[in-house]
DNA sequence: GCGTCCATGAAGGCAACCTACAAGGAAGTG
DNA sequence: CACTTCCTTGTAGGTTGCCTTCATGGACGC
């Protein structure tokens, strides 16, 4: 017929989908020079092609300028929602493609928080053997409120959450509840609490503790015990790590939280539940809408339900 | 971070927006010279595409010979249907994009059935003289399974239907069901039925008929005429053009099958109903999904909901 | 068997995109 | 307030990718 041109008149502003990628990754990643790191061009490259995205959809301004760096504009965070879209529909058939030539394959990239990864990590890895994916995990201690930033280089992020299943700040992310693990006192072995097999707030805060730093999750739980037996508990040490923790536990009559699942028992180590209270952490994954539809990537999500299942059952 | 090559190992096999943007295409016209001239290259050009395609995506065989040209294999199918899904996505953004622009625009192109833009066209260029969506509306007389060869080239076709609100071979369509036709028995103003408010089928078979070739759907309403009455139907003339027939009509004691809207009244022409009989044909819009997202197509396509609400009311 | 239609290939031009380099503005620091 | 640092933007020039032209070869129909 007459194949002529697609679209008469004013046709400015025409979306593109290389223009609706790089708005998304800017909205992701925040600067200029962080898209331009990520997608190996340098941050002279992105600027031309923000500038040309800019005239190609009628001049309306996508950036503007923020302190030292830039920012989205309305209209350019609208846009960066349409990338996201696009991104997860490519992502789709990117899957489908996969299945067809024959199930999942190629490298998935996760960050995982070191307790979370020794819960999971090995019946994972297991689970991934007989299969052409391969995990690339590294371990990172961060808190609740850094893993969005995560989610750009990483495929899956493995962190905890203490409010509920869904971390704080999870806001065009996709997140999987992986586990839900309580969170118990921890003593020595042959401590005069293990003879119970539930131990009352009254009861641990006759004991001195092993803390957390302030303003940690774990503190919670602390908290909550101060509360419920009406005395604040005395705190030796504030530590971060979690073995340290369960040595010092180990070789003294003090007691600290400690996680249920991740921490190791029988090292003359004995965890205990607190009556009344069900204080826990959710283990969740967190990921980008379009990377969760990876087939590989939906894989060693589903090896990590079911290494998570194994740790409950 | 370590901004590493986004995907190690054999990472031959990943799909491109562009390259499933082809495949559709080549789906939808099913040559290459049609592809190369719908989108203005010459057939080299898409024949290059094509081989990178293949080449990126791993070696798999996107389209074979066949016959004189090429038809996509199952792969390539595969690829072709995630292109549609992409091309809906694009379109969605666009359209929030419109709409955030303010309201739709542009050019929305539409083939319309001559019998069918007669009822409709004046009700939906009436409604969109206020807004900045451009019509451009060519009739064709096409049957109802070209349909879907005229969408590649058009926004909006409207055509009709014999077997439902669903044409026949709307495979990756949408349709929209625009309006119910009732078919009626057209005959002289002072035609001796022209006193009764309903005819019956053994009314009009006393009567000779002005009909339509051998296989028109029209021709369907005849042979249940015959089968109530039990009698054949006596067809002086077989004509396809239904101005045509009403003037033949109005000139003579023979009486033709005639749409129940499109059939201007009162030029020495009265339409009766078939007592007993719901023969209809459906006005429908027929268009591909991703069009179907435009703003400017969807006020068309309201514009033509509407006027068929007129027509009806 | 010849003409026609369609797809594919090689060679070369052109435009788009990127890099390199430089400049300017905004925060933090002494 | 001067200085440093960091981020973005602009210009000039090179490279790559995509397209056109021209030519070849296969498949169908007369």
């Amino acid at each position: 017929m007459d194949a002529e041109p697609r679209r008469r008149g004013h046709d400015l502003s025409r979306v593109d989908p290389r223009h609706l990628d790089l708005l998304r990754e800017l909205a992701d990643r925040g600067s200029v020079t962080a898209v331009a790191e990520a997608t190996h061009r340098t941050p002279s490259a992105v600027s031309q092609q923000l500038r040309t995205a800019q005239r190609e959809l009628g001049g309306i301004p996508l950036v503007e300028p923020h302190g030292r760096g830039v920012r989205l504009t309305e209209a350019g965070l609208l846009l960066a929602d349409g990338g996201r879209d696009l991104a997860r529909a490519v992502a789709q058939v990117q899957a489908r493609w996969d299945e067809y030539l024959g199930s999942a394959s190629g490298t998935v990239r996760m960050a995982a928080l070191p307790s979370a990864a020794t819960i999971l990590l090995p019946g994972v890895l297991d689970r991934l053997t007989d299969t052409a994916v391969h995990l690339e995990c590294i371990d990172v201690d961060i808190a609740e409120s850094e893993y969005s930033g995560m989610v750009a280089d990483h495929d899956i992020v493995v962190g905890h959450s203490f409010t509920g299943p869904v971390p704080a700040g999870a806001g065009h992310l996709v997140t999987a509840a992986l586990l839900r693990e309580p969170l118990d006192i921890a003593m020595r072995a042959d401590h005069a609490l293990a003879a119970k097999a539930r131990v009352t707030a009254r009861d641990v805060v006759r004991h001195e503790w092993y803390g957390v730093p302030l303003g940690y999750p774990f503190d919670d739980l602390r908290i909550a015990v101060e509360t419920a037996a009406g005395t604040p508990v005395r705190v030796v040490q504030r530590l971060r790590d979690n073995r340290l923790i369960e040595a010092l536990v180990a070789a003294s009559d003090r007691v600290a939280v400690l996680p249920r699942y991740s921490t190791t028992p029988g090292a003359g180590l004995t965890l205990r539940p607190v009556h009344g209270m069900d204080a826990a952490r959710w283990i969740v994954a967190i990921l980008r809408p379009d990377r969760a539809e990876r087939l590989a990537v939906r894989t060693v999500l589903d090896a990590l339900r079911a290494a998570a299942r194994d740790v409950v059952g």
